[in-house]
DNA sequence: ACAAGTTAAGTTATCGTTAACATATTTCAT
DNA sequence: ATGAAATATGTTAACGATAACTTAACTTGT
């Protein structure tokens, strides 16, 4: 003669009402602090709750109320203090109104990709802010998702459409401005290191150093800019320095190598410190360096390092307005974008140099 | 006389049923692949699942089946490579089974780790990892989460329960082969930085730390162990290096600084290096450091930094993996532990030191 | 030619919660 | 004391999808 308890795993509203002897109804009142209670009724209610350890199905409730407060941030991934800082700080924003936020890793994957916006769809997100490399099979489903009115808004990555909202730093011109830091210190020839030919923000970083140096008639030598094809920090396990040390090698082993060398990011640029040092060279008298995002270990690196400072916490900031814009507004606003500025800022990795 | 498209914000199963005149039945069955279907139908069906931009609804979906092979990793924050690591592995072992990971970042706050829980717990996931420090309130929520039958796993943080599995690196072990590393080397005076008096993992390190000084016999002194009681480093914006920077400092400044210093962990340590060659020293000819973690920057720091390495990758896949069992377990099993080893990693920054 | 299997749908009930409305009781101001 | 307002609860009908069952037409082997 065992207990009738079959496989129900949780305890449901009718569970409690039933055992209290009110309606469901009733209880639901308890549990929102909506409408009129009794406190005799809520009292043994609580009770109740407390001992058959009741927690509210979300599906149900949601369901029922077509809306979660929730919103997703899809991340490429988050082994780097931009992806970090963006997450904070647009988590911030979003508390702040009460919304709560769930992150997924793509690992820079197409398919996982899918596999993360599916997912969030799936527990209906109230919105979606996808900040992972643009890529064809994700953009397709991202555009599903928009389509079927989840809100989206997108950063640092291509994506056009008419109700998708806008956020990227702005990599051309701070590629295009550590590029010249070190074209006005006097260097001739610079090295790239860690260009992607995918559409990412280290393209557009890519692109800023070519335009710098065309504007200064510097020929553009492709020995100098090394990267990879088949994109190995998107494995993991590869970390951004490993590319920063090996391009810096490659570079070093130049008949003719460079003088001054820009990196794609700051673990890069880390990576290539280490090889130059390595190589017995000294920074910046003999090879002077840039790189990109002013993560806080930048100005603790030896020597400290010139680098170009994003604003990420205001990118993540504003792509959570504009997704809270888009989910609280009835009406479909056009297409918005905001570019940010990034700034450079000099240490001592680029150093001083006569000309 | 307009349409009567009312404020519906997604078309559902009926609304596809009704525009192909057949049954929802008929149309999920298109949609999951399941059941009979003939080709003529199929087509009409997908077509206007198409048109209308139908996307199932994850809720009801879900409220139906009872399960959403989702789960959900309760992170203090995402700053360090730590997190990153776990996350990066527990994701991994959790897709190979066709689950989704949904992260949530609790900034080391009590407050927000309730919201984490809640959170998770409205979207029903299917289990729950828990990474964060402990702490009264959230202990106490997760408690009800566990006791209202959800499938719960924590790493490297206190949480005793009868079913939640225990996974951690064996922090007390490693802090403890640290030091006596250091002592092994020659050294007398040896500094902690980044201690804290909250119940995480550095705790146990400081307490290996403690515990090798004991065994040898050296005395204890306060003034080389630094840290902070309201640890800054929690509040967002005040990087672990900072700590590092700043602990160093601040032993530096003593009448007789230590000759060596074990930081709670990598970052911390290279904060530490900073200052000290900021101080115009040597490491480790004037001070030798050793940190914890093993960050892949560890072997790139000049001079490569010395320090434990912690299995975070297997650390995660073990805590997914129990979790899994939990989840699939019909029956309760009894809580699990897994206490993992840790490594030293000896690098230039102990150098050989003569005695 | 017919039982047994296959294919292609439809019907019903339900997951757990809550909005909207309905009912009943109490309070209280005039 | 009497109607209006406040309080306390119940009833009904969804939210959207699907498991489980039923119905019916169409194959097919012997």
């Amino acid at each position: 003669m065992d207990t009738k308890k079959p496989k129900k795993k949780h305890a449901t509203l009718s569970d409690i009402a039933e055992s209290v002897g009110v309606t469901p109804m009733t209880v639901s009142r308890v549990i929102n602090e909506s409408g009129y209670v009794s406190d005799e009724t809520r009292e043994k209610v609580l009770q109740a709750v407390k001992e058959m350890n009741y927690r509210r199905n979300g599906f149900a409730r949601n369901l029922k109320r077509q809306f979660t407060e929730t919103v997703g941030l899809v991340l490429g991934d988050i082994s780097n203090p931009y992806s970090t800082e963006l997450a904070r700080a647009v988590r911030e924003t979003l508390i702040n109104k009460g919304f709560n936020l769930f992150i997924c890793i793509s690992e820079h994957s197409a398919k996982e990709d899918i596999v993360a916006f599916e997912s969030l769809a799936n527990h209906s997100v109230d919105g979606i802010i996808v900040a992972t490399r643009s890529n064809e099979g994700g953009d397709k489903y991202l555009k599903g998702i928009v389509e079927s009115n989840i809100p989206v808004v997108v950063i640092g990555r291509d994506f056009q459409h008419e109700y998708v909202d806008f956020v990227s730093p702005d990599n051309l011109k701070g590629g295009f401005e550590a590029t010249q830091h070190l074209i006005d210190l006097g260097h001739k020839r610079i090295g790239f290191i860690g260009a992607s030919l995918k559409g990412g923000s280290s393209l557009k970083r890519l692109q800023g150093y070519l335009k710098a140096l065309k504007q200064h008639d510097i020929e553009i030598d492709e020995r100098l800019i090394t990267g990879r094809d088949e994109d190995v920090s998107e494995v993991p396990g590869y970390s951004t320095e490993e590319i920063g040390f090996e391009g810096m090698k490659r570079l070093l082993s130049l008949l003719n190598p460079p003088t001054a060398v820009f990196a794609r990011n700051d673990f890069t640029a880390i990576g290539a410190m280490s090889a130059i040092k390595e190589a017995g060279l000294n920074i910046p008298e003999d090879i002077a360096i840039v790189g990109f995002d002013d993560i806080s270990l930048a100005m603790r690196t030896s020597p400290p390092l010139t680098t170009v400072r994003q604003q990420m916490r205001l990118e993540g900031q504003l792509a959570a307005e504009m997704l809270l814009e888009r989910i609280e507004g009835k009406e479909k606003r056009s297409r918005r974008e905001r570019i940010l500025n990034c700034e450079l800022i000099v240490r001592e990795s680029t150093g001083l140099r006569k000309r």
